[in-house]
DNA sequence: AATGCATCTTGATCTGGATCAAGATCATCC
DNA sequence: GGATGATCTTGATCCAGATCAAGATGCATT
C-alpha cells in the first residue's frame, strides 16, 4: 500500500486494469480490446455510506454492481416485515444479477460500511456479452457459483448444528479476505451480530454465546467487531463434527487434523 | 394424427414446436428460425428409469438436460456421506447449469419415477448463444430462477415452522401441477417421505405426522403417495400463521419446486 | 403364500437452541 | 459530561422437533 490520496483520486478515471480486483472482478480473463469495451461501459467508483441501498426488493432492475471496496449485506424481505439476509458481498463481487428473471430486484443490497462500487447498466452489459463471448461466459460463471454458494447454505442451515455454522462462517470469511490480500486470521466483522445470526438462521443470543465458547476454547479472541482466529484447524474441527462421531465431552482442542 | 403409436414414434424426431413444454422449457420466447437452430443442437428423448442418474456429483459438465416428462430429484452429498436434497423437478425444467462455474457437477440428479430428458451439449448450447440474443437471456433468466428460489428456501428452512414448510412445499406442487395442465388438488407424490424431509430439514417422523395432522384437520387426504388437498386456503393459512411468505403467485417466473 | 426388506406411521422421551429476562457496553447527541 | 437508545453478553427456562423404539404396511422375490 502506497499513499491512499494519491491511489483514489486517480482511480476514478482508470481502467478496470488498473483495479487491483480485476481478477476478481467481471474483466476476469478478458482480453485488452475486450476490457476497453468494458471500460467505456462501466460507470466507476459509485461511494455509499453505511446504510445506503445499491438496490432494493421490489425497484426495477437496470443496473448491476460491482463491489469495489467495502462490504454489502443481502436481503430480502417477508410479508410480516421479518426479513432474511440472504449473504454479505466483499469486493469484487457482482451484485443484482439475481434479478434478471423477474425484471425487478428479490432481495435489498445495503453497504455495511462505507464501500464504492461501479455500476453497468445491465442492458448494455448484456450487448456487450453478445460481442464478447468470454463475457457471457462469465456471467453464467457468476450466477453457478452463487447457486453453488446457495446450495451450501442450505446444507448448512439444514443439516450443520449452531456452532458448526458459526465456524464455517468464520473460516468462510477468513479464506475471502485472505483472497483479496487480508489477513486471514485477523479481521472486521463489518455486519451485526444480528445479521450473523440471521444469515445463520440462528437467534443473537446464540451467536454471542458461541462467539464466547470459541474464546474460551482458545479457538479465537473476539472483542466487539474485531477477530483473531488462533486455531484455524480447531476451527475446522469444529465444523466437521456435525453428526460425525458421538463423543460426549469434546476432545482436547488443539490437536490432530490435517 | 391418427394413432398413438405413430404419434409417439413421430414425437422422437418431432421439434421443440411441437413439444407441449416448449413454453416452459429452453425455446421459450424464441422465433421460428431460431427454434429450428436450437432443434439441431438437441438431442431428443433420452428415457431414464428410477433411480437412473442423469449426472452425479464430480463428474465433468458437457450437457444440460430439459426434463420432459417424469421427475427427477437433485442432491449434494456431503463429506460424512449425508445427503442434502436441493430440489425436486418437473417437466420443462432445465438441468445441470450450475455447473457451469466448476466445470463439474457439484449434486447429482437421479430420476424418482421414469422420465424422459433432452440433452444438449453446453458448449453446442454457449455458441448457440452467441447468435441468438435471446437464447443467452434465457439462460441468465433460468439461473437467476434458480438463485430466487435457493433464498426462498434458505428463507424457509431458517424461519419457518414444520407445519409452514410441509404446507408450502405441498402448495408449491400443487401449482406447478397446475401449470403443466395436471390438477392440482389431486397428485401423486414421486419422492419419498425421506427426500421430503431431507429438502425441508426436518427429520422423516415430523413428516408422517404433519401429514396425518392436516389429514385429521380436514385439509387434506393422503394416503401413501397420493394426496388430495380439500382446502386449499386451510393450506395456506398454515403458511402464513408464523412466518409468511409470497407463494409462486402470478408470472410463470419461479420454476422448480420449494 | 411366505420371506425379507424398505418405507411409513405412531408413541415416548430427550435436547439444542429459542425465548425470556436482565445487565453491560457502546455510540450518539444534547 | 450525562442521558438515551442500540447492540451485545450472560443466565434461566421452555418447547418444537429430533431421536429412540416398535409396529404396520407395502412390495419384491421365490
Amino acid at each position: 500500500m502506497k499513499d491512499n490520496n494519491v491511489i483514489e483520486l486517480s482511480a476514478i478515471r482508470t481502467t478496470c486494469q488498473s483495479c487491483g480486483l480485476y481478477q476478481l472482478c467481471l474483466p476476469m480473463g478478458l482480453d485488452q480490446g475486450d476490457m476497453d469495451k468494458l471500460d467505456k461501459v462501466i460507470k466507476r467508483q459509485r461511494k455509499i455510506e453505511r446504510g445506503d441501498h445499491l438496490y432494493r426488493m421490489r425497484e426495477s432492475f437496470t443496473t448491476v454492481y460491482a463491489l469495489r471496496s467495502g462490504s454489502v449485506k443481502t436481503y430480502s424481505t417477508i410479508e410480516n416485515g421479518q426479513e432474511q439476509v440472504t449473504g454479505f458481498h466483499l469486493p469484487g463481487e457482482l451484485l443484482g444479477l439475481n434479478a434478471v428473471s423477474t425484471k425487478f430486484h428479490t432481495d435489498s443490497a445495503i453497504a455495511l460500511e462505507t464501500s464504492s462500487v461501479c455500476e453497468i447498466p445491465f442492458d448494455r452489459l448484456e450487448n456487450l456479452s453478445h460481442e464478447i463471448p468470454s463475457m457471457h461466459h462469465h456471467l453464467l460463471h457468476v450466477m453457478s457459483e452463487e447457486i453453488q454458494h446457495d446450495h451450501c447454505q442450505l446444507m448448512m442451515i439444514a443439516k450443520m448444528p449452531a456452532e458448526a455454522r458459526l465456524a464455517r462462517f468464520l473460516l468462510s470469511l477468513s479464506y475471502h479476505f485472505s483472497q483479496r490480500g487480508f489477513s486471514s486470521t485477523k479481521f472486521n466483522l463489518s455486519m451485526s451480530r444480528n445479521d450473523i445470526a440471521n444469515l445463520l438462521g440462528l437467534a443473537v443470543e446464540t451467536v454471542s454465546r458461541l462467539f464466547s465458547h470459541f474464546q474460551d476454547e482458545g479457538l479465537l479472541t473476539v472483542e466487539r467487531k474485531s477477530i483473531e482466529i488462533h486455531d484455524m484447524d480447531g476451527l475446522m474441527n469444529v465444523t466437521t463434527k456435525c453428526a460425525s462421531h458421538p463423543l460426549p465431552g469434546k476432545s482436547p482442542s488443539s490437536d490432530s487434523l490435517s
